[in-house]
DNA sequence: TTTCCTGTGTGATTTTTGTCACAGACAGAC
DNA sequence: GTCTGTCTGTGACAAAAATCACACAGGAAA
């Protein structure tokens, strides 16, 4: 059950959702249900069945995997506006999930249930569209992932990670590594050579870019 | 324009099919087309819009990422019944294709246009369903695959191919190293490790699996 | 201020993978 | 048979990344 505030801010993140008839509008508002979260829940995680169909209204999500020896990667970020399209592949496979959702910062989120998720899809266009599109984008954010993993140099992706973030970048080494899917110490003496080319400037939890062109040219090598 | 014998075994290959009305399917059979094509061939590429979308009969089609130092990396494989997800994702995002198709064996495929491809979805329940699951199926097989190699050794991905395939497996080491996204040379000599250990016999051409159970073991590891 | 925790720098070393350079082996063509 | 092209084995080496083991710095908390 959403309050009218809360629908409306999910019509602004979803526009597809207006072209529902103000029946299913009504019928929408009325099973979906309003989630909190804070951030680091774990949303769900491997060989987890899958609830509810989620639509992001506030705050992303790390979808990651996990490897047995304690190191981790991050396949993509959930940002509002998107949803969680591995869910729906769970949902339409009717398998469970292959990876770990993290709350990266505290979540708003409206929880649709698994019977409207089909209904919608089998009704509303635009909303099949929307799907099929957050399909169509993650398939190919996997394919570049896979060969940045199998053939670039960390330095590169590295340099790729930084340029995509805005400067100053407000993070830890960790958390870089994290992302890429290393250790820590590489991503550190990496960073320092970055610095030492007058590319960035380090300080504790912060990077500052001081040459995006040159960071730029270096990672599309 | 399909014969009644391709119609045939388009329906055995895909059954959803059946599900149409005798109109939808008679305007199908009319607008789809025929396709032969000779092993080898290149089917699409990286930054080529995308024609029409492939109902695979016969033959198979790896589906690569070509590194700039001429190493490659196979995503996946599509076999009849199958279709080529990366196609579908082309259609439905409007983007071009982010990796190259390649036809292992000689294809007979039947090939859907795009309008009859958005028509189908839209109206067969049936359609849409089989391509949402392959949609899903591909996206798990892509975030198994980032895993496998950001976080497993060479070896064990190496093992893990060859106990997915029937022994006698009738291949050359470079084309395993190119579904592994290396190099021969480490093939070879892995390969060399594993029939010292008795778990397989090396031919030219051709590794016979002698114990499975050891292979299968060392994988999953 | 002192303590303590987290984040960072860094050397030393190992493991894994990639690269290069050939030699030999086998099968089919001639 | 010989020739030729592909496939395989292998040694030597380079490079990248991971691992281990600490030292130290900065800031928050006591």
């Amino acid at each position: 059950m959403l309050t009218p505030g809360i629908q409306d801010r999910l019509l602004q993140q979803y526009p597809m959702l207006r072209e529902l008839s103000d029946a299913d509008r009504d019928n929408l508002q009325s099973v979906a249900s309003m989630v909190h979260l804070p951030a680091g829940t774990v949303l769900f995680d491997e060989d987890q069945p899958c609830q509810g169909f989620p639509l992001l209204l506030s705050g992303n999500i790390r979808v990651i995997k996990a490897s047995p020896n304690g190191r981790e990667l991050q396949l993509y970020r959930v940002m509002p506006g998107e949803s969680c399209i591995l869910t729906s592949s769970c949902l339409l496979g009717n398998t469970r999930y292959h990876a770990r959702g993290i709350a990266e910062q505290d979540l708003e989120m409206v929880l649709l249930p698994a019977s409207t998720f089909h209904a919608l899809l089998e009704k509303q266009d635009s909303f099949r569209g929307y799907v099929f599109h957050l399909f169509s984008d993650r398939l190919t954010d996997l394919m570049q992932l896979v060969s940045a993993v199998a053939f670039q140099k960390l330095d590169q992706r590295l340099a790729n990670l930084l340029i995509n973030k805005k400067t100053p970048i407000h993070t830890t080494h960790q958390a870089l590594a994290d992302e890429l899917g290393s250790a820590r110490e590489i991503v550190s003496r990496l960073l320092k050579g970055f610095a030492e080319q007058g590319w960035v400037k380090l300080g504790r939890e912060q990077i500052e870019i001081s040459d995006a062109t040159a960071l730029k040219k270096f990672a599309a090598l």
